[in-house]
DNA sequence: CCTGGCACTCCGGCGAGCAGAGTGCCAACG
DNA sequence: CGTTGGCACTCTGCTCGCCGGAGTGCCAGG
C-alpha cells in the first residue's frame, strides 16, 4: 500500500507531465508543488511507485512519466472531475441551442467537444434500438414496390425498399398503415416482433404473403440498422501530439476510419457511467498510445447512445472528463426538448 | 516557346520527383529516361526551364524540383489519364456492386478512392438540386403538427418537421399529399415551387394557412437542403507525406473538417469535366501545398454531385485522374440502375 | 524516516570535418 | 548554333567528439 505522499507525487508527476510533455525530476516537483520534503525524499517516493510500475523513466537518469498503471491510479484514487466554468457552460448551450435537426445537433457536438477538449471527438448517432416509434410510413411507389420509413423518438429517419411478392391495394396499405401505427408507436424496438406477430392474419390470402414481406422488412430495419453510425471530428488536433509523428498518429487516424473499431471502443463502455479507457486498455491496436473517454447520453434517464472523445494517454484527464459530462448532459437535454 | 525536348525533360523532372520525392539532377536524369544527350545538355535545358519558372531549386546546387507552373504544364500537355488495368476495374465493380443503400453507395466510393489513389478521398452526395421528386409524403403527428418526408430519386430521403398555426384535418392532409404528388414527382426541384404556387386556394380559408406553412416549408428543404453533404476518407494517408510534418498536415486536416470550403473546392469545378486544381490555384490558404483532382458524377448523363481527391501537389496526376474518372463512372452506373 | 552530499549516467545541442551530388561556366567540337 | 566534356564551386546531410545540464542512486549523518 501506497502512503499518502506517495500518491501525492504520483498526482503531481502527472499533472507536471501533462502541462510540460517531458520527464518531470525530483527537484522541478518539489519546487513546482508545496511538497514539505526534500528532492532526496521525493526520490526515494518516485524509486518506490517506480517499482510498483506506476512510473517509468525513458532512460536512466531521465525524469519520470507516468505508465498506463499510474494514469489509471490517478483517475481512480486521485483527481476528480473538474467541472466546467460557467462561461464554457454558457458556450455549451447557446452552441447546441441553435441546431435545427437530428444530424445539426450531432454535428454541432462533434465540433464543440473538439474545441473543448482540443482532442478528437466521436459522437454516435442515437441508437435505434433503444428508442421507441414514433412513426411508420408506408408509400406504394409502383403496384409491388413499397417503401418503408420509420421515424424515431430521437428524431431519426430510416427508409427501405420493398418488393412484395404480389400487388398490395391501396386501401390493404393504408389499413396495415393504421394497424401498424395504432400497434407499434410509442413502443419500444425491442417490443415490435411480439407486437407485430399476428398482423398477417388480418388480412386476406392472397394480400398474406406481400404483408409478411413488409412486416420481416421492416423487422429487418430495426434489427439491422441498430449497427449504429457515428461522426468524428477535430482529427486536425492529432497533430498537437506532434514530433514522434508519422508513427504516432497513422495507426490512430486508420483506427478513426473503422467505425467498427469506435463503435466497439463505445460500446464495450457501461451505459450511463463515465468510462476511461488508457493506452494498452484499448482493444484495438492503434489506439495503444491513446486514451478514451467516453460516456452515454439520451434524452431521458436512460442512455441512447455514447460520445467522447480520443486523445493521447498524456491527456487532461478531469478537464476532458469535465467536458466530455457535461457536453453529455446538454446534448441529452435538447433531444429531450426536440 | 519551349522546344519539345524542355518538355521532355520537364516530364521527365516530374515523373522522377513523384517517384522518389527527392530533387532530381541532370546527371540522374541521363541515367534514368534515355534522353539522347548529355547531363550538361540537360543542365543548360533544366536552367531555360527555371528562367520559366517551371521549375526551382531548394538551395543552389541542388537538383530540381517541379513548381505549380511545371505541374500544370505537365497535367495539360504532357501526361494523359492513365486507363486502369482489368483487375482494378473489376474490383471497384465488385465493391460497389455490394452496396444495399444510398449511403453505402457513397462509403464504398470513399473507401475505394482513398484505397485506389492512397489519397485523401471527398465524396458528395447527389445533389438535390438536380434531383427530381420520387415522392413527398405527410404525417400528422399530431393535430398541429406534421412531418415532411422529402424522397428524391436518388434515393435521398430528407425529413421535417413543421409546426401549423391551425390544426390541419386528416382529410385535408391526405388531400394536399395526394395533390402534392400528382403535381411534382417526376419534376425537377426547381420546377417545384411554380408548380405548387397556387395548391392552397384549393382549400378552405381556415385551413389555407396550415397548407401555406407546409408548402413554404416545403419550398425551404428544397433550398435549404440543396446545401450538399459529403464523406470523406483516407486521413490516413496523408501521414505519407511524412517528413516536414505538423506544418504540412495540419492545415489540410483543418481544411477538410470545414465542409464549406471542400464543397465550394469541389462546386467551382465544371460540371462534367475532370478538373485538376494545383497547389496555390486552390482558393483555400490550408490547401496551399495539395492538388485536388475532381469530377462529377451522375445516374444519367448529367452530373448530379462531384468526387474527388486531396493530395500533395507532388502526386502521381495520370494515374489519379485515372482512378477517380473510373470511379465516377462506375458510381454513375451504380446510381443508374437505382 | 528524512536529508544533504556526491559521483555517475545519459541526453541534447553545437561545431568541425567530410563525402556526395549538383550546379554554372567555359572552351572546344561538329 | 547547339552540344559536349571538364572543372571549380557550393551546398546539404552525416558523423564524430565534446560539453553542459538535469537527473539519478546511494550513502552517511541527523
Amino acid at each position: 500500500m501506497l502512503s499518502e505522499r506517495r500518491l501525492e507525487v504520483l498526482r503531481a508527476i502527472v499533472q507536471d507531465y501533462v502541462g510540460t510533455e517531458e520527464p518531470v525530476g525530483s527537484k522541478a516537483l518539489t519546487e513546482r508543488h508545496n511538497l514539505q520534503v526534500s528532492p532526496a525524499t521525493v526520490r526515494n517516493d518516485m524509486a518506490a511507485l517506480e517499482e510498483e510500475g506506476y512510473i517509468a523513466q525513458p532512460h536512466t537518469s531521465a525524469g519520470r512519466v507516468p505508465t498506463d498503471k499510474g494514469y489509471r491510479l490517478f483517475v481512480d484514487r486521485l483527481a476528480g472531475v473538474k467541472p466546467l466554468s460557467s462561461p464554457e457552460r454558457r458556450a455549451i448551450q447557446n452552441f447546441l441551442d441553435g441546431a435545427v435537426d437530428l444530424d445539426d445537433v450531432i454535428a454541432r457536438t462533434v465540433r464543440l467537444l473538439a474545441q473543448l477538449t482540443r482532442q478528437v471527438a466521436v459522437v454516435q448517432y442515437p441508437s435505434l434500438s433503444r428508442s421507441t416509434v414514433r412513426h411508420v410510413e408506408l408509400l406504394a411507389l409502383a403496384p409491388a414496390r413499397v417503401m418503408l420509413v420509420l421515424i424515431t423518438d430521437t428524431g431519426r429517419v430510416e427508409q427501405r425498399m420493398i418488393d412484395c411478392p404480389a400487388p398490395l391495394g391501396e386501401t390493404s396499405l393504408a389499413d396495415l398503415r393504421a394497424r401498424l401505427n395504432s400497434r407499434i408507436v410509442g413502443q419500444r424496438f425491442s417490443e415490435v416482433p411480439r407486437l407485430v406477430a399476428d398482423l398477417p392474419e388480418a388480412f386476406g390470402l392472397e394480400e398474406r404473403g406481400a404483408v409478411a414481406t413488409v412486416l420481416s422488412s421492416l423487422l429487418e430495419t430495426l434489427v439491422e440498422e441498430t449497427e449504429e453510425r457515428l461522426m468524428i471530428g477535430g482529427t486536425a488536433n492529432l497533430t498537437r501530439f506532434a514530433q514522434d509523428f508519422p508513427l504516432t498518429i497513422r495507426p490512430v487516424l486508420e483506427a478513426l476510419e473503422e467505425q467498427v473499431v469506435l463503435l466497439r471502443l463505445l460500446g464495450e463502455a457501461k451505459d450511463s457511467e463515465m468510462t476511461v479507457r488508457i493506452g494498452h486498455e484499448n482493444p484495438h491496436e492503434g489506439l495503444t498510445s491513446t486514451s478514451v473517454v467516453s460516456v452515454g447520453y439520451g434524452s431521458g434517464d436512460e442512455a441512447v447512445a455514447k460520445l467522447g472523445v480520443v486523445g493521447p494517454t498524456r491527456m487532461d484527464y478531469p478537464g476532458t472528463m469535465g467536458a466530455v459530462r457535461a457536453v453529455a448532459r446538454y446534448v441529452g437535454q435538447i433531444l429531450a426538448e426536440n
